[in-house]
DNA sequence: CAATAGTTTAGAATTATTATAATGTAGATT
DNA sequence: AATCTACATTATAATAATTCTAAACTATTG
C-alpha cells in the first residue's frame, strides 16, 4: 500500500467500509518507510499511545483480521502463543532471533530458490515459508 | 526412540524420573511404527481413552515440556493458537493441509537443499524449517 | 434523511496455558 | 526395609490471548 494515500479509497476498493478506526489503523500501519512486524498488543499500544486514539481491543482484532482477509496483512506463525502480523504481504522468508524475539525479513537474494519435489495429488501449494531461527553464538567467537 | 524398549532406562538416561505417567506417555508416543503429530488435547484424549489412564491435564503439559526439553519431542508452529508436537525430532520440513489441518512430514528427498546466504553477525542458525501450505485444487483439475 | 446493513464497543465467555500449593512418590540414605 | 528429600502429580485457580454477544453507532443506499 502506498504511503500518504487515500486510505478511504483503498478500503472501499476491497469492500471494507472506511470507518474512523480502520483509517486510523491504516495510518499507523502503512504511513511509514518500511514494512514491519507486530502483535495485536503492540498495535493497541501504538494506537493508544502514539495516536492518542481510544480503540476497543475487539475492534483491533476485528480490523486486523479484516485486513488479513483482504490481503493488507499477513500472519506469521512462530510462537505458539502469540500471533505476529506483517505489513509486508509479499511472499518472503524470515529469520527469528530467539534472544530478542525479533523477526527479520529476508529478501529474494538471502535464500536460494527452494525446490519442492513432493507433490500431493489434488492439492495445490498455497505458500512456501521458511523460518530460520537464530540465537547468539557464544561458542565459536574467534 | 526405539519401540518396545525400556522406557524407564531411556527416561533415567536424560535425568527424568520414570514416573507412572511418564512411562505411560512414552508408550502412547513411541510404541508405534511411525512418528506422528499431536496437540496436547489429542494426547490427553489418547491417554484417557486408549490407555484408560486418568492423568491430570497439568501433568500432560509438564511432561510434554519435559520431553521437549530433553529432545524426545519437537514443537511445530503452524497455527498461532494451537501447539503441535512431533515425535520425529530430526530436522525435517512439513506440509500443512489447510483443508484437513493435517501435518505431513517431508523427508530428505522431498525438498532440495536450502541454501541460506544471509548471515547475521554474532548469531548462529539454530534451525531451518520450511512449511508448505497446501489446499485442495479445485481450479486446475484436467 | 430514513432505512439498513455493516461496525464498534464493553464486557462476558471461551480456550490454551501456566501457577499454586497440597499430596504423592522415586531414589538415596540410613 | 523404613525414612528422608527432592522432584512429580494433581485439582484448582489464575492468567493470557482471543472470540462472542448484544446493544449502540455509523456509512451507505434509496
Amino acid at each position: 500500500m502506498p504511503k500518504n494515500c487515500n486510505f478511504i479509497e483503498k478500503l472501499r476498493e476491497v469492500g471494507l467500509r472506511p470507518t474512523k478506526q480502520r483509517i486510523k489503523m491504516c495510518e499507523v500501519l502503512y504511513n511509514r518507510e518500511k514494512t514491519f512486524h507486530f502483535t495485536i498488543n503492540d498495535l493497541v499500544k501504538m494506537i493508544s499511545e502514539q495516536m492518542n486514539q481510544k480503540i476497543s481491543l475487539a475492534t483491533v482484532y476485528n480490523t486486523v483480521h479484516a485486513f488479513e482477509k483482504k490481503g493488507y496483512l499477513k500472519e506469521i506463525s512462530i510462537d505458539s502463543h502469540k500471533s505476529y502480523f506483517d505489513t509486508n504481504t509479499s511472499a518472503h522468508h524470515h529469520f527469528f532471533d530467539e534472544d530478542t524475539h525479533e523477526l527479520i525479513d529476508c529478501d529474494e537474494s538471502d535464500i536460494d530458490k527452494i525446490n519442492i519435489r513432493k507433490k500431493i495429488t489434488g492439492k495445490k501449494i498455497n505458500s512456501v515459508e521458511l523460518l530460520v531461527r537464530v540465537a547468539s553464538d557464544n561458542q565459536t567467537q574467534k
